[in-house]
RNA sequence: GCGCGGGUAGUCUAGUGGUAGGACAACGCCCUUCCGAGGCGUUAGCCCGGGUUCAAAUCCCGGCCCGCGCACCA
């Protein structure tokens, strides 16, 4: 086990889950520590991708009913085949094994593969026969209610709940483009082989904005301030670009602005959160990579000792999924955007008459008339009528030349989707913090976690474990918690001991009662990352570290140095 | 899912068929202290299940977990 995996579990970070029983590949516990760093994480999640912007955040079922997962595409594509090797066992993706073998494309059905395996003889590399090819779907299966029950799927991504609430949702914005609708929570992929401890899980943290825009307006007011932002990004050609995004754009490398301007925010969030900067990119996903539902997409890819691992996607999803959502459930999800005057249209249109579908049609002469309005006008109009063709006689309709006041347009918003995976975001800021340095001539672990970010924020320290140096810290401990701060009490061990502990679990600041404490209200603060130390009056404490947690400013500005 | 290699206290590790040992950590007491001090003591372990054997941490089989390679990662 790598030294940092060792650390988080000895310290309570992560956990395998279900420890006790002998464990199961792709969950785990986040610890005390961990599950603290992660809160801080979505914390600033929402700062960035809620508060400043135009959006809100939702929570919705982490169960899902099927009709979702077949309208949104997932129950199907979602689903693999997969073929086995009764000599080798050997188990390939059915479609994959065709293309490369056959070199075509197949039908993502048991049937499909079943009939092409018999017809070409079909098999294994090392010429054993496939057993009977099986399905295997992403989605983790559940039933809701009892007997039979209704068939349900525990959601492989958030996206969808906001996506099946966007009539209300579009009210709550009194139907006005842009906004955004976040939701932060889990989803559950019921991967075949998860590895690599927390960069494969089945369950796990994501943060999804679905940014709703008009088509033609995929742009942000927020992007001028990024426009001579430089990013690192890798084209779907693999070309490297060290690029400002407003030059990006422009050149084609990046569709829209609007994706670049989520981009740059990612950018932003993550340092902020502390990736280091050298070890990130934006790649963009290759024409055969993209989902089903996406036009463009970003990863942001972080560079950890398991590789380049992508930790957030920035897709243009375009109307995929409200069109989806719309023609499965028959709802309307489409926003009238009103025009700044109201224009006026000709337009020729088909006006049904009555009088001769009626006898003609019976009883279907009204939804035949209703048909008929819908067509485009034409000499020659066949309707289709419970999937029958009929054609509609030329004097059962008139054509009309009509003038229309338009006063605006409904469109259906297309969507651009920047989704983040906080566990693995989570993971890749521990591995970058992690660090050893020497101190007074011994080597020590410390976890440079931005000051904002980490778990136990102070530690108040006694010098001696007794009295009255206990008391007076457990005093200033109670405090400093009162405004807020974590912090944690801590008299266990000399006093190096102690300040190594905390190094290691990233604290920025030790407080430390001393002698002098009693002669003047005065304690010593000490730095994480230098171990310098200054002297400071208790009353300031609590003031002193809230500037100090949020900024990157140096101690020695607040107070007499101590130790350098 | 396949193949190879592993799994001994919280962590690291010794132990190849005959009483499971150490280091560090943690906890308690003593010492009293500004960068992993010292002394004494305590807690704590053979991944799970089956088999072989008088006897299994050790050998065999199955499962689970970890690592590596292959496959998979919409």
């Amino acid at each position: 086990m790598s030294e940092i995996m060792e650390m988080l579990i000895r310290r309570g970070f992560l956990w395998q889950s279900f420890e006790i029983y002998g464990g199961i590949a792709g969950f785990i516990d986040y610890g005390p520590l961990g599950n603290g760093l992660r809160r801080r994480l979505e914390n600033l999640w929402r700062e960035f991708f809620v508060v400043n912007e135009r959006a809100v955040e939702i929570d919705c079922p982490t169960i899902g009913i099927e009709e979702v997962y077949v309208a949104s595409g997932h129950a199907t594509s979602f689903t693999d085949v997969a073929i086995e090797c009764s000599e080798c066992g050997k188990v390939y993706r059915a479609d994959h094994y065709v293309k490369e073998k056959l070199g075509f494309e197949i039908d993502e059905s048991v049937e499909a593969v079943r009939e092409i395996l018999k017809e070409f003889d079909l098999r294994c590399e090392c010429g054993g026969k496939f057993k009977d090819p099986e399905p295997f779907n992403l989605m983790f299966e559940t039933k809701i209610g009892p007997g039979r029950g209704k068939k349900g799927y525990l959601r492989p991504e958030t996206a969808q709940g906001i996506f099946i609430a966007f009539r209300r949702l579009s009210d709550y914005f009194r139907d006005k483009l842009p906004f955004g609708v976040a939701q932060v929570g889990r989803s559950y992929r019921n991967e075949i082989s998860p590895r690599q401890g927390v960069i494969r899980l089945r369950e796990f943290n994501q943060a999804e904005l679905e940014y709703f825009v008009h088509p033609e307006k995929k742009t942000h007011p927020g992007f001028e301030n990024y426009r001579e932002k430089v990013v690192k990004l890798v084209d779907k050609r693999d070309v490297e670009h060290e690029i400002e995004l407003g030059k990006a754009v422009k050149k084609g490398i990046i569709l829209n602005e609007l994706i670049a301007y989520f981009i740059a925010k990612t950018e932003e969030f993550l340092i902020k959160a502390g990736i280091d900067r050298s070890k990130l990119r934006f790649r963009q996903h290759k024409d055969d990579e993209r989902a089903h539902y996406a036009c463009d997409c970003w990863d942001a890819e972080v560079l950890t000792s398991y590789g380049w691992i992508e930790v957030v996607g920035i897709a243009d999803r375009g109307c995929y999924d409200l069109s989806r959502h719309m023609e499965y459930s028959g709802e309307d999800m489409t926003v009238f955007i009103p025009y700044k005057e109201p224009v006026k249209v000709k337009k020729k249109v088909v006006i049904p008459d009555m009088k001769k579908l009626g006898p003609l049609f019976k009883k279907k002469a009204k939804k035949v008339a209703e048909e008929l309005k819908k067509m485009v006008p034409s000499e020659k109009i066949v309707v289709v009528l419970d999937g029958e063709e009929v054609e509609v006689p030329r004097e059962c309709y008139r054509i009309e030349e009509v003038e229309e006041i338009v006063h605006g347009e409904k469109v259906v918003p297309h969507v651009i989707e920047p989704s983040f995976g906080l566990d693995r975001i989570t993971y890749a800021i521990l591995e970058h913090s992690f660090d050893t340095d020497v101190v007074d001539g011994e080597e020590r672990k410390v976890l440079r976690l931005k000051r904002w970010m980490a778990p136990v924020q102070v530690a108040v320290l006694p010098l001696l474990s007794r009295e009255p140096f206990t008391s007076k810290a457990l005093e200033i401990t109670n405090e400093l918690k009162k405004v807020g701060i974590f912090t944690e009490y801590d008299d266990s061990g000399s006093i190096g001991r102690r300040y190594r502990r905390y190094d290691e679990i990233g604290t920025p600041f030790c407080i430390t009662v001393d002698h002098q404490t009693f002669e003047d209200e005065t304690v010593t603060l000490r730095d994480r990352d230098t171990t310098s130390q200054i002297r400071i009056a208790i009353k300031s404490l609590s003031d002193v570290l809230v500037n100090l947690l949020n900024s990157e400013r140096d101690i020695r500005e607040f107070g007499e140095v101590f130790r350098e």
